[in-house]
DNA sequence: TTTAGCACTCATTAGGTGGTAGTGCTAATA
DNA sequence: TATTAGCACTACCACCTAATGAGTGCTAAA
């Protein structure tokens, strides 16, 4: 076998186009195999030696074409659906090939006007914020797009308020740092005044002003198990209903728009199940946690085919990244689409999108 | 021709099967009729003579049911999707159907279990009970379902609070009677102080409790274009405030759930366009009609096919009703499927889950 | 190292066949 | 008169077949 002659010479790698780590191809193997996930991308259909030939820039015999892309299917980066049939490109050659992309090219400006987000000025809350942009994006990628909320126990307290609304039930709100305001009800055994909840309300913030959710529980559990605070019923009191006010219920959530969308493109039929495709979608939790994960990393995250850890989505592609305030990560953006997807477009649009959703929330935030 | 046979003599509107209005088949037409639509809804396929004999109760040769077919067929409740092929139901069947279904069928045992709310018990809001409503009805039918939250308009005042969280904003809370908890954010020029605040929230509170956001914002309009109250400072300040705080920001919204559903029920690829399907989706606002109509009637609503306004949809069934608290109806909720559900198993599972959830909100309101 | 040529594979398409489920019509029957 | 049996006819469907064409791998020549 002759397949080793794809293996660049340290002069490949210094070629023009950003090789990466292991992979080493040379030059001309990296432009096969470049153009054959191009093509694919566009058309959706195999690729033969012959097309290539054509639309490739280089002369190259469909002979020579049909070597190397012989070769680059032994190293996994091509697979045929049968004999006879074009090439297809593996997941391996879309990694190959974000990999490659080393300057992110930038959104049209026919594009970029297009995203902006107006329901600030509706004075519309974070929520109805997230739930525009990820409708925008759904629009503008025609894939399914996907926004997590602000993390509760991350998110850092601004203000909260206690309001009695009728004998056993308190309102809370909760504003946070970010300007999310949530609130919940809680129901209490014995009435309180609404001075007395005034003055737990005053104490609260101004203990927990600036603490995370997660310290704040954190701390009004030390103050519990901490005997001598029994003795001072004010503080007993602040602390009991500060427990119930501050007490986790709301799981982190996230908005799905577009999800349809996925349905009709043409690309998408030939690769993944519509059922699992269904359950996916069904059962949040997974993707809340590749969410989750992006949110930990900078830039944007990209998961093609199998790279992600759901089973139901190893058919699709994922394009996360992070949106944010002044001072936090807040939670990510992105899109779930086909592993054929334009890549080089779909990045720049998430990374625009989430840096308008980004300066959005800044100017909402209280830091 | 002697298609006039199945125009029944008096005796057959007082039959068994109630027929209404102006809908006269006699008996073995009605049962004919009905038998190939519950056939059909079953099987999801043409219905020939042959079969029908079968299947039916009563003994009738496949000619003469043919005969009987072929006069149903004129009267416009059956087609034929191409010569030799069996038949097929109309709108117009399933309207005579729906409308002999004199008897609501009650929920099995078995599925009432599964119509419960939990969402009350982890102190979440009318907004996360409705999700949970819409979840579980798109759990139980397989088809789309959607939700409309409280109108903001009509449901009248338990309580405004205001917050000063920064110099220039103020967060507004509106708590109304239906236990729904509205927050807001306004931004004003000059800085008010918390105990401004206060005596405004308190004049509003008692100016306005338990009346309708209508209302409030009429005589909001009122007091401003009435000169008098100009000259009276804190009067002034606090209508200014007001006017604010009660401006509609929050139209009527709707959740939706299970549109995925209906992408892989097999009744219905056999009649609408998967695109057309979407777009009626994207397009919130033509549902959000159709959901508001059904409010301001008692009962379930039924649209079958062409009878819903909305031509996207027109492919599509609609079951809606409305639900409600003590006191007032508060939004709907409903399906959609293909026009050949199973109605009677679709409506009462609508109407249970309609009356639970209406239950569960009653739970929460104030009135 | 590249290319031209050739044999081969396999999906797709079009045409043809028999079987089947359905119809409408007519004439016989109860 | 209402019902039924019988028959000719239609159209879909599943199956086969042959032809087409895009693609491959291999080999030998340039």
């Amino acid at each position: 076998m002759h397949g080793d002659f794809l293996l660049g010479k340290k002069a490949a790698v210094t070629g023009k186009r950003g090789l990466l780590e292991d992979l080493v191809l040379n030059e001309r193997a990296q432009l096969v195999l470049i153009s054959i996930i191009e093509n694919y991308i566009q058309s959706s259909e195999p690729i033969g030696s012959r097309t290539l030939s054509k639309s490739i820039g280089v002369t190259l015999s469909p002979a020579t074409i049909r070597n190397i892309m012989s070769d680059l299917a032994e190293l996994g980066f091509l697979i045929q659906t049968h004999t006879s049939a074009g090439r297809v490109p593996t997941d391996k050659a879309y990694r190959f090939y974000v990999n490659s992309l080393s300057t992110p090219s930038s959104v049209p400006e026919q594009i970029k006007q297009k995203i902006t987000l107006v329901s600030t000025e509706q004075g519309m809350q974070v929520e109805g914020i997230l739930a525009e942009a990820v409708h925008l994006l759904a629009d503008l990628t025609k894939f399914a797009c996907v926004v997590s909320t602000p993390k509760a126990s991350v998110s850092r307290l601004q203000r909260i308020e206690l309001i009695k609304i009728s004998e056993d039930r308190i309102l809370v709100i909760l504003v946070t740092k970010a300007g999310v305001v949530r609130d919940k009800i809680i129901f209490v055994k014995d009435s309180h005044s609404q001075d007395f909840l005034n003055s737990v309300a005053s104490f609260l913030n101004e203990k927990f002003k600036n603490h995370s959710m997660q310290e704040i529980r954190e701390k009004i559990h030390q103050y519990l198990v901490d005997d001598r605070n029994r003795y001072h019923d004010l503080l007993a009191q602040a602390v009991r209903l500060g427990k119930k006010a501050f007490e986790l219920n709301n799981p982190g959530e996230m908005l799905i728009d577009g999800q349809m969308n996925l349905l009709l493109d043409s690309h998408f039929h030939k690769q993944s199940s519509v059922r699992s495709l269904i359950e996916a979608f069904n059962q949040k939790s997974e993707i809340m946690k590749i969410l989750d994960d992006s949110m930990r990393q900078k830039g944007v995250h990209i998961f093609i085919g199998i790279e992600n850890d759901f089973e139901q989505l190893q058919g699709c592609s994922l394009i996360m990244t992070s949106y944010r305030n002044n001072q936090n990560v807040l939670g990510s953006i992105g899109v779930v689409g086909p592993t054929s997807m334009d890549y080089k477009r779909i990045i720049s649009i998430v990374e625009y999108t989430a840096k308008i959703l980004s300066e959005t929330i800044t100017e909402r935030s209280y830091d």
